[in-house]
DNA sequence: AACAGCGGTTGATCCGCATCAAGGAATTGC
DNA sequence: GCAATTCCTTGATGCGGATCAACCGCTGTT
């Protein structure tokens, strides 16, 4: 549900850990990926950073790109569970095994930190463990909020709920609240909104052609009427 | 998302806090509501436990009947969040205001636990927040299989899904897994799926003529091929 | 340049579920 | 008892988005 908790300074960047190392890839030295120590992993395009399934023995920490949380149906159907951006924490409220693959979708780098260390936080620092309630708190509200959409909007309503939350991301992240880059293809939009690539598509161009926003490439939105946008979105 | 966490023995039965008073309504001595004593509340048949908006000064621990989380929407849709059965927690996960309305749906026993004692016991127990971590992440993993039930599934898929997640519930309950039990309205049931009662009813008949199931009355459903149920479920 | 491959767009058609409408069954109140 | 209300069921129709299909534009390859 596009996780936007927008934290302003890294949950663990001001905790007692051990300085990061730096790697390549999710494969890789089991001894350096297993052990106690924060290790700064990079990630190419597409590129996953755990598959559904995998013992959840890190909690990831994204500082820059872009995430795609995505599951498999047993009938080839795929379900974009939510897209990360960098601030967030992947994996934090999973005990035992991930129940959803990650895939980058840009270059990623992430600060993958071992559960060890988390659960020692969570037994030692006071308000740790409180700060990690609020964050999954929020984040289930955020699936709410989602499902909800998902479950009683329109096409055209879903994709200006998604158009809105990226362009409020932006807004909060310093950036330009009217100009969107999308670093997800209209498959991962319509995987994510439970629409087809054609509904996606053809939303877009509905979109253009009401001027309510405009698309100078197929990467980059901009909002030209948000008070039309916000309308679309919530009735 | 049918919370089904089946927690064996209560969370906060086994901890060190003052014996309860029995009170009835929602609604009543604030010395009492906003109190630090535990405190068990009965609810009458469609009777509000609290609202959205409402701030969540207790934790509520069901100990008898079926309450529905819901939202209204602005358009004047109704979507339903939740059901929680008996031995289900409800708002711990949910700082500051509640963000859906939770509403009985048969006579309903509930244990308001003041906010300030779970908070305190976060603080002082340890283990305790990572109990309620876990519960957070259980609950955060069930929405998101909801959410995928509601946007890939169809009609027919998502009854499936639901009347196997009831039947589940009674099993891990020590009840019959083959019968069950609808405490909910076509309505509610419609507005937790994302389908309108025309739909569930009619999903009901089909099911019922294809000796899927019985329904005895409409407020019980018996499961005679569950297999074949499963099997609409999960493709 | 020619070609293949991939992502995106657009058109035509079809289908599942919403909507509109009517009536049946169970419950409550008098 | 009967009326009134609520909940549920069933039928007829329409619409939104899925599906099928063709094509466009860009990128990379040879």
């Amino acid at each position: 549900m596009l996780a936007m908790t927008a934290t302003p300074q890294p949950l663990f960047e001001t905790t007692n850990i051990p300085p990061p190392k730096i790697k390549h890839g999710a494969t890789g030295d089991p001894m350096v990926n297993q052990g106690t120590h924060v290790v700064v992993s990079i990630y190419a395009p597409r590129e996953d950073l755990f598959l559904e399934g995998d013992e959840a023995s890190h909690l990831l920490e994204l500082t820059e790109g872009v995430v795609c949380a995505y599951r498999l149906l047993p009938d080839g159907q795929r379900h974009v569970v939510s897209f990360y951006f960098p601030g967030d924490l992947i994996g934090y409220c999973c005990s035992g095994n991930h129940t959803f693959s990650a895939q980058a979708l840009n270059k990623v780098r992430a600060r993958r930190i071992p559960r060890i260390l988390v659960n020692n936080l969570v037994e030692t620092q006071t308000g740790f463990a409180r700060r990690l309630l609020k964050l999954a708190s929020e984040e289930l509200t955020m699936t709410r909020e989602h499902l909800l959409c998902v479950a009683a909007k329109s096409a055209e309503a879903r994709m200006a709920v998604f158009l809105l939350a990226l362009s409020r991301r932006n807004a909060l992240a310093g950036g330009d609240a009217s100009r969107i880059e999308l670093p997800m293809t209209r498959v991962d939009i319509g995987d994510y909104l439970g629409l087809t690539i054609e509904t996606v598509s053809r939303t877009f161009s509905k979109l253009k052609r009401s001027g309510v926003i405009a698309l100078p490439r197929t990467t980059v939105v901009i909002i030209r009427d948000a008070k039309e946008l916000d309308l679309l979105a919530n009735g």
